[in-house]
DNA sequence: CTGAAAGCGCTTACAG
DNA sequence: CTGAAAGCGCTTACAG
């Protein structure tokens, strides 16, 4: 009869299989073990239902976790790639560990230091501010760390190819004709999406012909979003396009554009950014640039790996795009 | 010169300070101390940044740690429930650490003897299904468990009140004059969604007058919603409603109107359930139930805390829910 | 290949 | 209130 109480540790199996402790955990570990043993340890451990506990390694070199930093769980992207990196992982015998900071970026920094106290074996950042303070921390601690959607300049990391994919927008855009243009934006804190993304789009204008551009300060917000394109729109001198930083912006925008009983793209085109499933809902579905944030994520998961292994890994890795097209640019 | 490599432990707080590890530890636990060594504590620790490890409390009695055991980040629910947990285990100085089975069930159960092992303080089943195996493994474990979105017979449960919900859905449906219903629903394995909202919605319609209604099969996603709900619409008899399982599926079934020409709510009325903020970009908006998940999430918190410190908690918890007209229904 | 011993960082009775 | 010691579950040199 079975306690229900205690649950089995390497203890009990070592006592059932008739080895030491010290041979279970080199079982465990995959390390070379006579057959007889190992034969006995297997069955010791089927008959207890054993599983080692994973934050009991206290002493060990490699943890198998892998801690990732999120600045929050609603972002329209962020359930991809936590799916997409969870998913990787796994298959490599890994654990993900998920500190979620609500956009708090202090507690980001100090995530980066207490997850390599507990000895995870690398952190990625999806990271949405650089700051000095993130650079100390990163170099304060000897984990491997990869950041995710910030160029980092000290270190590694892996992003979206903002620059090409916002010419690519701008040039389909300035192709259609489109002159004045209105691009509803967000911060240049935010170094990949207000600055880089936003250059790009202003290049691929350029390149067509359009100098017409006027910008228009949101943030990442649907209500912001409406609120600024509402008023925007009631201009009389209202642009023929309204470029959103991402597709949840240009939801704010559609919101607005409806309720002044505009059409789109008629009175109005609309872009966005980002791809999102539910872009096809809208009416008429939203012209878009969709990064493969599921690759992103493997990648990030593979490059965290590489550097725990001490394996070269490239400093910057940029993710490639598709263009969406909806009916949204007239 | 601080060492970059090795980062402090109690060690060296207590070194610093003057006193054993066992007083430090007890300071950080809120245990009594002297005020001169707390002081000296206190400064030691702000001295080396120090922050305690986590998972290095194998003996302690309380881990201040809560697993949430989860299906999938891609449900639309999801991080809205992550987020309102997370906040909420982070006033009570908890951390959540977060599981994804994607939907494995196996896994799943797994999980809670994992967990378990681990010393959490307690865990969070958002389930989908619960088999004989979760009841065994709940069993099994000391740990306290809290299923959210499922009722659990064995023990402790919070959800949503599908009855009175998929009722006053129902009713409104009914009241609106339309007669020939077609549901548009989910496998009956589903307990809560597939056999207990849905049969509130039958009782609705039912007291309003509605006898004719038929059921299609779907399931949860977005592309079997589209497929069935194409085949439907295209039969000459097609039901002047679809009344859909969840706000998902009725995404799927708009796509399905759109692409086939008809017009929402002339051709055909379709409700949802779940109030995504989604909704109100659709053309219509989408008449819809909302749950609110954060209560529910912090409900969730909340329970496998008091269950934690041995306070008395209620079986089973139904939470509330808004009716949202959109313009989805004649 | 394997066991005994020491250690990871923290907590907990147990004396004092 | 506090320190020394033992322990949590696992890993790791170190002998053999």
């Amino acid at each position: 009869m079975e306690s229900v109480e205690k649950r089995p540790t390497i203890k009990d199996v070592a006592a059932m299989a008739g080895v030491a402790k010290s041979t279970v955990s080199r079982y465990l570990n995959g390390k070379p073990v006579q057959e007889d043993s190992a034969r006995r340890i297997r069955q010791a451990i089927a008959h207890y239902h054993y599983e080692a506990n994973v934050f009991a390694r206290l002493s060990a070199k490699q943890s198998n976790i892998i801690g990732i930093i999120l600045p929050g769980f609603d972002s329209t992207v962020t359930p991809r790639v936590l799916t997409a990196m969870d998913k990787y992982l796994r298959t490599k015998d890994y654990t993900p560990l998920i500190i979620n900071t609500e956009g708090d970026l202090e507690l980001e920094v100090r995530s980066i230091g207490n997850l390599a106290r507990m000895r995870v074996d690398g952190i990625i950042v999806v990271s949405t501010y650089l700051t000095a303070a993130h650079r100390q921390a990163v170099r304060d601690v000897q984990t491997p760390v990869v950041f995710m959607g910030q160029e980092f300049s000290d270190g590694i990391s892996v992003l979206e190819d903002n620059l090409s994919a916002g010419e690519e927008l701008g040039r389909y855009v300035a192709g259609r004709g489109l002159r004045a243009v209105g691009l509803l934006w967000v911060t240049e804190e935010d170094v990949a999406v207000g600055q880089r993304r936003r250059e790009g789009v202003m290049r691929g204008l350029a390149a067509g012909g359009v100098t017409d551009v006027r910008v228009y300060q949101a943030d990442f917000t649907y209500q912001t979003a409406y609120t600024v394109a509402r008023q925007v729109l009631q201009q009389p001198d209202r642009p023929q396009i309204l470029m959103c930083a991402t597709d949840r912006i240009a939801y704010g925008a559609y919101k607005a554009v409806r309720e002044l009983g505009l059409r789109v793209p008629q009175d109005i085109s609309l872009t966005g950014f980002g791809g999102y499933d539910t872009n096809e809902l809208l009416t008429p579905p939203l012209t878009s640039i969709r990064f493969d944030s599921e690759t992103e994520a493997c990648v990030c998961a593979d490059t965290v790996l590489k550097m725990f292994r001490g394996e070269p890994v490239s400093k910057t890795q940029l993710i490639g795009y598709r263009f969406l097209e909806g009916g949204s640019v007239l």
